[in-house]
RNA sequence: GCGGGGGUUUCCGAGCCUGGUCAAAGGAGCAAGGCUUAGGACCUUGUCGCAAAGGCGUUCGUGGGUUCAAAUCCCACCCUCCGCACCA
């Protein structure tokens, strides 16, 4: 055992000293270029990781021996926060934290102590992470690897996004965020506590005035305001008067606290409860009405502005709260209001849906049962309504100039008209709370002076729709989630305040995020191959070289020689990247779809002509481990390392690659790695002993065409599948059923000492090299090849190699002994002598008649029988029952087979049965272990006791058992 | 809620676009036999039900429909996974 793993090694020293995986530009040759989007230094390589690089391994390997000139380098991410947070996390002494990185990573304690300078810990992830990846034997030119924060590749950064401002498509502005108060930071789903995946909501605050301020009543329907009644507040909640933007407003304590980081200069002038202003009359705007201000308890004080307006006829909490209030006259008491204050609120009708009468939020607390304001019911009764409301309510009369239209279009010109007349403004706040890891509650900062991609941008998207429309997508099922993906994106924040990055060029305070500086680095791959080589610095790096690199413009003379580059050098880039441009193939995980691979479409879309834009995307699932995404938390976290440790790179690959395809989600299950051991373990000692065969049998009969025919079949199911990066169904041809055809072969042969099978071992072999690389060098040598497996051309379908009666004639010995099996099985008896009756002749007439017509365009199908009949009547001089019973037999067949099938049978035609069966006797007799006789139909010295014979077909003897 | 995928025989999964060779590939698991000192190796067979002759019956989320013929096409419904932004 383990005899495999030691081949990796040796392999893949050979291979980099013979530096068969730099490539270099080669007129000569086409090129293919393929990336992986590369991988965040923060942590070691995971079995995920490996899964996706093992296809894009595959398919390069696949590209090279079918004659491209391949490219596929490898790179760092540095850029972001997380690196700087995982330093952060150790610094703070986070034990579940250090206690992942000892356990799970492995990191040694010298190493550890260092990782609180960020910079170190990823020198140290991406030192480990080439380790794993040079292991696992990608076919990668590492003379272009780099990391992100290398000066150079930051020149190129700072180069793509002066061009990206140019030409219009960076902007500047505000974008509510979750954000913490005591880290000071935007809180990402990652980094919280509580509320993953609650994210900011705009309310409509309506300014209610009273007296000499406003009351910011909160709303998400601000259309309601025709049906207003009165106004919310929670008698024991802190509110406060406050100077808000040199206006005075009444708002909640909290709210007060959360428009200050809300674009408003807000002092507070004093604190109260809100009973205080119970009973007190406010004004509405737009339509002028006095309202009262009741109390309600639903009302909560922490959300929005802590103040809300009452619509009893359309908002159950409100119609709930009112009739509280009027059973329970005592509180009413309590805040001096007059009886009849309430006798006079009525509910408003303010719209009418299909569905509903006047008083929609009546019907929904019925249906639903809710008992009253506190009643969780209620939460489902106006969620009820709001719905059926906005896409099919229509404002009524009593809505002035808005009155006929739907609500879903009024909405957002009243919130308009509200606001010219500053009668109405937004804030945001969290439908949930959300804590922060730092446990402090967070709220919604809104950030000024913010950088956006716009990504929104009308013009940019049918570019980007473009760019996808002439890329071919890897299930093509994607595609759609892309187009959403390009429709649903909005400006795009690009630069952060923290991390690790590239500074934006004109505003050194902002550092380019991670997924925005990682759209076009393949170009950088092209020429970094150069900047290493002569170690070409940072600022000569100019924009007019990228300039001249990526759009030739300018005089290369010139420009070389204002940078101090030589010319030479600074040509080769730019024949580097004209050769390589565009990327022929990026390969990730789904998840990638809906931000980095859509991203890449539209940098490219925006910077570089069609010629270069990418020409093929795949999206893989997500590892799975016991069903679920792998995470170091969960504690289901294997590591690319110790896969690799454990069954070798190429078993490692074999079952990942085995797991799934599509975006179907694999899952990493040990049993499989460890049967991919086994199963390479028996190929390899399969191929011994053909390679290592002394025979001298150089014959070749309808075996050996049967198997070369096969082969071809499996080859043209290879190939098809893995130029749709089907890399599933390819391994699995190349491997199982490729060693399905060898058994057969084998077993039928009862030796695997043949010249042919072992050329159709070469060939196997050469299916297998993507996949498993390595075996598959030792095997070729074993063959007696010379140089690698890895540099030879990739087989080819040949038709005239394709023996369809070989196919058949094999296919007829097969079934004649499923046949035969299912007989002993049904019949429970062992036989002592098997009869088989090759069909008659007559029989082979109309079976090939009956296919022939039935492939004529004017045959329907239920008249063939018909049509048979009468020829066979014309022909004969009359039809018997047997020729009658048969040709029934022979119709309903044919009727059941498709159309290739039935041309494939007519152009094999007749096959000598006869023949056939006494070439496969001693085959059959040792499979059945029983003698076997073999007859024709009809023959006149014929053992039949039974009349089997006359049941025989064609490609289907007549069998009798004694 | 919005958007994108899926539901197939014990399991993983192919087939569905382009209806017929489909009781449905391949692999795994399980069972039996063989080979072996032994085997988590390998080879053969079986693995929906029934069956003393190669067959018959019932299946492809559920319910309808189209068709000579439906896992495959159409309609409705149910279930499920994934993404939803300042974050890699």
């Amino acid at each position: 055992m383990k005899v495999l793993p030691q081949f990796e090694a040796k392999w893949q020293k050979a291979w980099e000293k013979a530096q068969i995986f730099h490539a270099d530009p080669d007129t000569k040759r086409k090129k293919f270029f393929v990336t992986f989007p590369y991988s965040y230094a923060n942590g070691p390589l995971h079995v995920g990781h490996a899964f996706t690089a093992a296809r894009v391994d595959a398919f390069a390997r696949f590209k090279r021996m079918q004659g491209f000139n391949v490219l596929f380098p490898w790179a760092w991410h540095w850029t972001g926060q997380a690196i700087a947070g995982a330093s952060e996390r150790i610094r703070s002494g986070d034990t579940d934290f250090i206690k992942a990185l000892r356990e799970i990573d492995g990191v040694p304690e010298e190493e550890l102590q260092r990782f609180t300078d960020p910079e170190y810990m990823a020198q140290y992830y991406t030192r480990e992470n080439r380790t794993t990846v040079r292991s696992a034997g990608f076919s990668i030119d590492w003379r272009r690897e780099f990391n992100t924060t290398t000066p150079a590749f930051s020149r190129f950064v700072e180069w793509q996004y002066k061009k990206l401002r140019k030409k219009g498509y960076v902007t500047k502005g505000t974008h509510p965020v979750v954000w913490c108060t005591h880290c000071k930071s935007p809180t990402g789903d990652h980094d919280r506590q509580e509320g993953e995946g609650v994210s900011p909501e705009e309310y409509v605050l309506i300014k209610f005035r009273y007296n000499d301020s406003f009351l910011p009543a909160a709303t998400f329907r601000p259309e309601t305001i025709f049906g207003v009644t009165n106004i919310w507040m929670n008698p024991d909640a802190e509110y406060v008067e406050a100077e808000v933007n040199g206006e005075k407003w009444v708002v909640s304590h909290v709210a007060a606290r959360k428009l200050k980081e809300q674009k408003r200069d807000v002092h507070i002038i004093r604190c109260f409860k809100g009973r205080e202003l119970i009973g007190k009359e406010a004004v509405a705007p737009l339509i002028e009405r006095r309202v009262p201000i009741l109390p309600a308890r639903f009302v909560d004080a922490d959300y929005a502005s802590g103040i809300v307006y009452s619509v009893p006829a359309h908002a159950p909490f409100d119609w709930l709260a009112l009739k509280d209030l009027q059973k329970d006259s005592d509180s009413l008491m309590e805040y001096e209001i007059p009886k009849n204050v309430l006798k006079r609120i009525q509910p408003i009708s303010i719209i009418r849906t299909e569905g509903f009468d006047d008083y929609p939020a009546a019907e929904a607390i019925i249906q639903v049962g809710a008992k009253d304001q506190c009643d969780p019911k209620a939460e489902k009764a106006t969620k009820f309504v709001y719905k059926k409301e906005f896409h099919k309510g229509v404002l009524k009369e009593n809505c002035g100039k808005y009155a006929g239209k739907t609500v879903q279009e009024i909405k957002p010109i009243l919130v308009k008209d509200l606001a010219n007349k500053n009668s109405a403004e937004t804030m945001y706040d969290l439908p949930q709370p959300v804590i922060c890891r730092c446990l402090h509650p967070c709220i919604v900062k809104v950030l000024e002076e913010q950088w956006f991609l716009k990504y929104s941008d009308g013009r940019w998207k049918n570019r980007a729709k473009e760019a996808l429309d002439q890329a071919t997508i890897c299930p093509e099922t994607a595609t759609q989630w892309f187009l959403a993906t390009i429709d649903w994106l909005r400006d795009w924040p690009c630069a952060r305040r923290s991390g690790l990055g590239t500074p934006l060029p004109w505003d050194k305070e902002w550092i380019i995020e991670t997924l925005s500086d990682s759209t076009i680095y393949m170009a950088f791959y092209t020429i970094n191959k150069q900047i290493r080589e002569h170690e070409i610095s940072p600022e000569k790096l100019t924009a007019d070289v990228f300039n001249w690199i990526f759009y030739e413009e300018g005089d290369r003379d010139e420009v070389a020689e204002k940078a101090g580059i030589d010319k030479e050098v600074l040509q080769e880039m730019r024949d580097e990247f004209t050769y390589w441009y565009p990327v022929d193939m990026r390969n990730s995980a789904k998840e990638l779809i809906p931000n980095h691979l859509t991203f890449f479409l539209f940098q490219h879309a925006a910077l570089f002509p069609r010629e270069h834009w990418p020409k093929m995307i795949g999206a893989n699932g997500m590892l799975m481990k016991d069903r679920k995404k792998m995470s170091k938390s969960k504690g289901n976290f294997v590591t690319f390392r110790g896969a690799l440790e454990q069954y070798g790179a190429d078993a490692t690959r074999c079952a990942l690659l085995l797991g799934a395809e599509g975006m179907d989600d694999p899952e990493w299950r040990i049993e499989s790695a460890q049967d991919a051991t086994n199963k390479l373990e028996s190929f390899y000692k399969l191929s011994k002993t053909i390679s290592e065969g002394k025979f001298d049998d150089y014959r070749s009969g309808q075996l050996e065409a049967w198997l070369v025919s096969i082969l071809q079949h499996r080859i043209q199911r290879v190939t098809d599948n893995l130029e749709k990066l089907k890399t599933r169904t390819a391994l699995e041809n190349a491997f199982f059923e490729v060693w399905n055809d060898f058994r057969w072969y084998i077993r039928r042969k009862g030796s695997s000492q043949n010249e042919v099978l072992k050329e159709a071992l070469k060939t196997w072999v050469k299916l297998l090299t993507p996949f498993i690389p390595h075996l598959c060098e030792e095997v070729w040598r074993d063959l007696g090849n010379e140089g690698f497996v890895a540099l030879t051309d990739w087989p080819k379908s040949d038709d005239e190699k394709k023996d369809p009666a070989a196919e058949e004639g094999e296919a007829l010995v097969k079934a004649v002994l499923d046949d035969s099996l299912s007989i002993i099985q049904a019949t429970k008896t062992k036989p002592k002598r098997i009869c088989l009756y090759a069909v008659a002749d007559w029989k082979w007439e109309i079976f090939l008649e009956g296919l022939t017509l039935s492939l004529k365009e004017d045959t329907v199908q239920n008249h063939l029988m018909k049509q048979l009949m009468q020829s066979i009547d014309k022909r004969m001089g009359g039809v018997d029952k047997e020729t009658a019973r048969f040709t029934s037999n022979v119709v309903s067949q044919i009727n059941r087979m498709p159309r290739d099938r039935r041309e494939r049978l007519l152009l094999v035609g007749k096959i000598n049965e006869d023949a056939l069966l006494r070439k496969a006797k001693s085959f059959l007799e040792a499979e059945l272990d029983s003698e076997v006789l073999i007859y024709g139909e009809g023959e006149t010295e014929i053992h039949d006791p039974k009349n089997r014979a006359k049941l025989a077909k064609p490609y289907r003897p007549g069998i009798y058992h004694e």
